[in-house]
RNA sequence: GGGGAUAUCGUCUAGAGGUUAGGACGAGGGAUUUUCAGUCCUUAAGCCGGGGUUCGAUUCCCCGUAUCCCUACCA
């Protein structure tokens, strides 16, 4: 048989990277064995807070940006339809009564309150928490009295009072679990609705999934999963629970480490190699070779669920954004600056839709920062020298001033350098560095005292790519306006007698 | 309180019954260069503790400890 498998998110908001994660290795392993991958959407919790249809929108991009496109799934369909937990309900009506008739199931009328209440003494008593199985007991009458009375309620797992329940993980080995300390799992909720358990072991068997891929923080329940596909007869798929993902602090990751939803790492400018990479390396590597690059099909070669680590794995940041900006320097710059053009229409830098004068124009900027970047989001501040109208003092880094426009000779280099490069009938990197040269020279200076004032009276900054390709790039008019905008201040100043004083 | 899982540099990890315990991020140093970045070289940094098994365990077993997860009519 080959090898079915499903990512199954819920719309409860932004999808998290985690889940994220779990999509890639379901799959890579769908990749690597020739078999499908499925996505099904659980939306069987309609509490307002939690079910979030908006949601839906960035599941569905994130797997498009990843490059992940199920093949059957609630967008293209497919043979075992619909994709989607709210238009299954019949079906999973059918089965709970199934497992009622057969005994595996049984009405409980509890009310919340008595059951709040019932957890609390638990609680207190420091006794395990559970339901308490009232219901289990209740005659057919009994039940019917109480729906006749009109009283509502739940269908609850009766759960095997004695053995043990085997869960086959690939990742983890045979885990077993008594089932005399197992919960009688709510199947269907007051409002109709299955709960994950009983909609889940119905659409793994009816979707024919071999394999469910799912967090770690699924395991402990597992056992009851893997009863109710045995009460229904079924042989439950193996499992394999990736660990979660973590914070710094060695806790779940959410919102108050960084970034956590997928769609914020979209934004933020990472690459979807790079992305992928680092989430596939994120618990899984491929074993003693020593490569962490990878590309998507080096990864599916390479990938085993037994490959997958167990234990849980801390969100490295730093690495995320090295591996990013790896990734950039070893694109085709035309690709990076295609994506970092809606940053700069962003800020403002270009005209949305861009001219092709500014296009022509970003074509050798971009080439120059890209050494420099990790984000793509870093784009509009890494550019901006080169867009962005200077006046001297305006725009122009304050400490860089203090630094390096100070000194005596400033004032008798840039009246030397605007001649000379005024004078050059081509414009060019070489050029500008010959003349620069020369008038270090004449002026008797090491190059570092030439070099710097220039670039900051070109620029506003200390920083930046090579100088004399930067002037090159900037050009005549942006580079003399400049500089001569400096030159006019320094000058006067400087026959007032005095240096230019910052603030 | 109950249950489950896990444990190698700060972080992600590789690894084998005997190894100088390997790589990557990060950190330190150096080289390159006009700065930053990049690139290259380099240094420091690790087997949770205790018992066993064994000629020999960081590796296998047990216990302890720690951490995480679950303990909902959420997934």
């Amino acid at each position: 048989m080959s090898v079915r498998v499903r990512y199954a998110p819920s719309p409860t908001g932004s999808p998290h990277v985690g889940n994220l994660r779990t999509a890639i290795y379901d799959w890579l392993l769908a990749r690597k064995e020739g078999g499908q991958f499925l996505a099904r959407l659980e939306d069987t919790d309609r509490t307002p807070e939690r079910y979030r249809p908006e949601g839906i929108y960035e599941i569905e991009e994130s797997l498009r940006f990843l490059g992940i496109l199920p093949d059957e799934w609630w967008v293209s369909e497919g043979a075992v339809g619909p994709y989607v937990q709210s238009e299954r309900l019949e079906l999973y009506q059918k089965y709970a009564e199934q497992l009622m008739q057969t005994g595996h199931a049984y009405r409980c009328f509890c009310t919340r309150e008595r059951l709040d209440a019932m957890r609390l003494e638990q609680q207190e008593k420091k006794q395990p928490t559970g339901y308490d199985r009232r219901c289990r007991s209740l005659t057919p009458e009994e039940v019917q009295a109480n729906i006749d009375s009109g009283l509502t309620s739940v269908v609850r797992l009766a759960m095997p009072r004695e053995g043990v329940t085997i869960l086959k993980d690939v990742i983890r080995g045979n885990i077993s679990y008594e089932n005399r300390l197992q919960d009688d799992q709510v199947l269907v909720k007051t409002d109709g609705y299955p709960t994950y358990f009983l909609a889940c072991a119905v659409d793994d068997h009816h979707m024919g999934i071999t394999h469910i891929l799912r967090g770690d923080d699924w395991l402990s329940s597992a056992p009851k999963l893997v009863q109710v596909f045995t009460a229904l007869g079924w042989e439950p798929p193996l499992f394999a629970h990736p660990p979660l993902i973590l914070g710094a602090d060695k806790k779940k990751l959410s919102k108050r480490h960084g970034s956590t939803t997928f769609v914020d790492f979209i934004n933020q400018g990472y690459l979807p190699e790079a992305l992928f990479n680092f989430l596939v390396l994120l618990g899984w590597s491929a074993g003693d070779e020593n490569k962490e690059i990878l590309s998507i099909p080096e990864i599916i070669e390479r990938f085993t669920l037994e490959g997958i680590s167990e234990h849980p794995a801390i969100f490295d940041y730093d690495k995320l954004k090295w591996m990013n900006g790896h990734y950039i320097r070893a694109s085709q710059p035309g690709r990076i600056i295609g994506m970092c053009i809606p940053y700069l229409i962003k800020a403002h830098l270009i005209a949305d839709p861009p001219t092709p004068e500014e296009l022509d124009y970003l074509r050798k900027v971009l080439p120059l920062e890209i050494d420099r970047m990790k984000l793509l989001s870093e784009a509009p501040e890494l550019v901006s020298i080169f867009f962005k109208e200077l006046r001297f003092p305006d725009g122009y880094d304050e400490k860089a001033i203090a630094k390096w426009l100070s000194a005596d000779h400033v004032v008798r280099m840039l009246k030397k350098e605007i001649t000379a490069f005024s004078a050059l009938s081509d414009w060019t990197e070489a050029n500008l560095e010959f003349e620069t040269r020369q008038i270090t020279e004449e002026l008797g200076l090491e190059f570092a005292k030439v070099i710097h004032p220039t670039r900051v009276a070109a620029t506003g900054k200390t920083v930046g790519p090579g100088l004399f390709e930067t002037l090159e790039v900037l050009g005549r008019d942006r580079t003399l306006s400049r500089m001569q905008s400096v030159l006019d201040v320094l000058s006067t100043q400087t026959e007032s007698g005095g240096h230019y004083l910052v603030n």
